[in-house]
DNA sequence: TATTGTTATACTCTATAACTATA
DNA sequence: TATAGTTATAGAGTATAACAATA
């Protein structure tokens, strides 16, 4: 089977950036799951129930996720002035700050383990991996 | 910055990649780390020590994560005769049966990604992703 | 004394079910 | 009645610290 090889090498890729990213939220106290949550926040400022959608977890996960986020000053909930059973979240100055700090170091991290790989190469690793994802695919 | 891309596509195929992996994981019951703890399992008989350093977990995790399984009856605890300290775990044939079963569903979904590479795709897509995996890169 | 593993404790993360408030 | 969100509860997973048994 050729493509052992290639279910393995995409396997080792993936948990590769994943610890890398798991390894940079904690340096900042942050789970995978609290960055994912700011990262969505950075572009939107969703319901409790879009979050769900987001990041494929139930209400009353949501509930505990942004009860904790908003606890250390990350997230504030603010009421919604036309359905009052709604919840808006949005990002505080301190959780973008974070968020794009993080951003950061991930993105060097990546770029320092393909120190070894030429424009090209990356080029091509790119749209290869691009033709892979689906539009439906998660985002940090 | 022509690297954004760069970062964004191997973090998207990275949370696809682990996305399929814990929802075929999770259609069996397991969690990604009780996935991993197996797929370790399948070529080795660790010392609990081994699982903690092989899954970067600390020896009080490994114990309650080796609790459970061995309550599942897919792993089992045997004490070395050399050293009575010492506990070496063991996968049953109820877990090499699940890992078997996992390890090919896996296979068959990132098989199901790539269907639209080419053989040559493929070949280059794992030679780059092999090139950004350290020897270190833990495995599943 | 040092090492191996377990246990006690505490916290995050997750889901299900019951609840409240609003629509 | 239906929907949005919270709360109560239970369990997995994780780490730190204290412990027991063995080396």
């Amino acid at each position: 089977m050729a493509d052992e090889n290639f279910v393995d090498a995409l396997a080792q890729l993936s948990f590769l950036v994943q610890n890398a990213l798991a390894e940079i939220a904690g340096r900042h106290d942050l789970s995978l799951i609290q960055t994912r949550l700011l990262g969505v926040l950075r572009d939107h400022q969703p319901t409790m129930q879009d979050l769900g959608r987001h990041l494929g977890l139930d209400k009353s996960s949501i509930s505990g996720l942004v009860d904790r986020a908003e606890r250390r000053g990350l997230v504030t909930r603010t009421p919604s002035a036309s359905d009052r059973r709604v919840v808006l979240v949005s990002i505080t100055e301190d959780g973008l700050r974070l968020a794009r700090q993080g951003a950061a170091e991930f993105a060097e991290r990546i770029e320092s383990f393909a120190a070894g790989l030429s424009e090209d190469d990356r080029r091509a690793l790119t749209v290869l991996a691009q033709r892979l994802i689906p539009r439906t695919a998660p985002s940090a």
